[in-house]
DNA sequence: TGTATGATCGCCT
DNA sequence: GGCGATCATACAG
């Protein structure tokens, strides 16, 4: 069992993804709440362990606790907290905070002023806090990387969702965030409407990417 | 050695 | 809502 921060990174991504909601995430003194992420798991085909360990996601087969960076399209870095016991294969990719702390900081790093954007989206997150490939493997619970417990009172609503910018398993609600949050990457498709799939009702092209 | 493909972002219309 | 930037990674040849 490894809990850090009152989270308990032995568990399952998608457990450990709700648990994250909350918690303060902090690289050298700065960073904020996070208020969005999402579970990965070797057993579903979105997820970069899907095709087995390679040197890329080793990371992500490692110790829970630890830190996987990638490099996304190759522009950005993305960032994931590894979870479950015995090199399963499984993380929670981090999406958004609420920027507390080094504003000023984040503000230099990212080159705007807008809080509302600082730490919007993976890479964004990545780039304020100055987060990059040496990150990779560290663990969260020693210098530079600081995580701290939920507070009790942090009066927001747990919400689930699909996942953001994938083609695979889209049917899982592996997204989660902080409901209403001003600070999401985007906000969460509304629960009651059963989803219509306005454009798969025309099959011209199957695969255009 | 060559090629297709993104767990994205920001600017464009 | 569309699209280009830009490159590590994986895999086929």
């Amino acid at each position: 069992m490894v809990k850090l921060a009152g989270v308990d990174f032995s568990a399952p991504s998608d457990e450990v993804g709700r648990q994250l909601i909350g918690v303060t995430l902090l690289v050298n003194g700065v960073g904020g709440r996070i208020v969005e992420c999402e579970a990965y798991d070797r057993l579903e085909p979105a997820s970069h362990c899907y095709i087995g360990p390679t040197a890329r996601n080793a990371a992500m087969f490692g110790l829970p606790g630890r830190i996987y960076v990638y490099r996304s399209y190759g522009l950005h870095w993305c960032m994931n907290f590894v979870c479950r016991e015995d090199g399963h294969g499984a993380g929670v990719l981090i999406r958004a905070l609420e920027p507390t702390v080094g504003l000023e900081r984040m503000r230099e790093r990212r080159g705007i002023v807008d809080l509302h954007r600082l730490c919007r989206g993976p890479g964004c997150v990545t780039e304020a806090l100055g987060v990059d490939g040496s990150f990779n493997g560290l663990r969260l619970d020693a210098p530079p990387v600081r995580l701290l417990a939920a507070t009790g009172d942090a009066g927001y609503v747990l919400q689930a969702g699909p996942r953001v910018g994938i083609s695979k398993a889209v049917e899982l609600p592996w997204r989660f965030g902080a409901q209403d949050s001003r600070f999401l990457s985007k906000p969460f498709p509304k629960l009651s409407p059963p989803m219509k799939s306005a454009k798969s009702a025309t099959p011209s092209k199957a695969s255009s990417r």
